[in-house]
DNA sequence: AGTTGGCATCTTGTATACAAGAATGTTGAC
DNA sequence: GTCAACATTCTTGTATACAAGATGCCAACT
């Protein structure tokens, strides 16, 4: 074996809590599980608390290990979290950010362009997410971007579904340009306002989306 | 037993690391610890991983777990990501913050007047950690409360070091005193902006300190 | 009938045994 | 004398066996 079974049983959990196989509140069975991929309780006892670690899994002592997908709340929270996080890039990335860097963005912001105007969301996603991974690594601080990097990844499969509302992707490429400019500029409030703003407004969408799914209207 | 072995190894691990009985760099030896500890390789190994997860250590596969103190780069880093999360706390926390909490604050804050008065460094820290703690809370985002408080608890030991410095308590004090008028007039940016920097300047004391260490003058 | 206590069973937490990869030391050849 | 290949040994990763707490059910008692 080149890589240890916990790592790849563990990724396999994620995308199955992620894909729903096992919803929230969901008590994931040791034993049952552990057959289920081929393997004894050990490595699947570590992949649990690795992702108990990560937040998906909820680990109580001689009870189990449950399912933990954020509620509506925490989400808005996560969301919140994720504002201020990409400002922090931003502020200090104002001041660091090297002009290759820039030049980088200003690809991927163009491709974005282009994939706006194809219609094409999988490749809008895939340049936006280079945008943003740009801004952490030029913040300069690779424990800021290790954990940005993080959070961006856990709220991944809810950030998708923003890209549905309509006009939503035009608009974010508007934002896009407020940033590169305040990031150009070295202007560390406008990039960090820039920023905050262009993640919250994800978590408004997100938090309409929801509301919207109750009542079935819109 | 009433509580997990691995959760008690693991805090003795750390407290192990931290009193430097393990030095940076040095290896785990897992029957070692397991035998010291008088318990078997497992919950041990639960243990070393959960460590892994707070960055203490860094699991290697199958070459074992390393003791990985953040290096002054890192360190500094740490710092400043805690500055723009403290930030961001006082951000959201001028728009939200009770009544009561501002009470508490004023209280705090008090107690840590009359502790700088009498030069009792431990009932300062005592108190300034509850301010900041007030703080985390009032930001009315429990995620971020928790992730905020997780730092800070990594950070502790070093933070620690910065009280040494003559009359950083009292400028300190100045400093505690503009984060809450900001939060009083419900100034986000403000209060952010005093938030940040009353804790970089922590960051840059304890580069001062580092750098005092190795020059053995001030 | 409801409640409580005890028992059976199930599940987690821990220990130990086993397998496989990495480190190291030795021996042989050049 | 040095380098390399092999074998030995050590350590990690995994499996299984064992212990102990938790859950649920049934019966007996109030």
């Amino acid at each position: 074996m080149e890589k240890r079974h916990a790592d790849l049983i563990a990724e396999q959990l994620e995308e199955r809590i992620f894909d729903g196989t096992h919803s929230d509140g969901d008590r994931l069975d040791e034993v049952r599980l552990a057959e289920h991929f081929g393997v004894s309780r050990t490595p699947l006892r570590e992949a649990l608390q690795r992702l108990a670690r990560s937040g998906l899994v909820e680990l109580i002592p001689r009870r189990g290990a449950f399912v933990r997908q954020p509620g509506p709340v925490e989400l808005l929270e996560m969301f919140e979290v994720m504002a201020e996080m990409e400002a922090a890039c931003g502020r200090l990335a104002a001041k660091r950010i090297s002009d290759a860097a820039l030049a980088e963005l200003h690809s991927a912001n163009e491709k974005c362009q282009a994939a706006v105007s194809a219609q094409n969301t999988d490749d809008y996603y895939a340049e936006n997410e280079k945008f943003h991974k740009i801004i952490y690594q030029e913040a300069g601080n690779g424990f800021l971007a290790k954990e940005t990097g993080n959070l961006h990844r856990r709220l991944q499969p809810f950030r998708r579904q923003q890209l549905r509302f309509r006009g939503r992707m035009a608009q974010s490429m508007s934002e896009h340009k407020a940033i590169l400019e305040a990031l150009e500029a070295g202007d560390s409030e406008a990039a960090a306002h820039a920023l905050r703003g262009h993640v919250a407004i994800q978590g408004e969408k997100f938090h309409s989306l929801m509301a919207g799914l109750k009542n079935a209207a819109e």
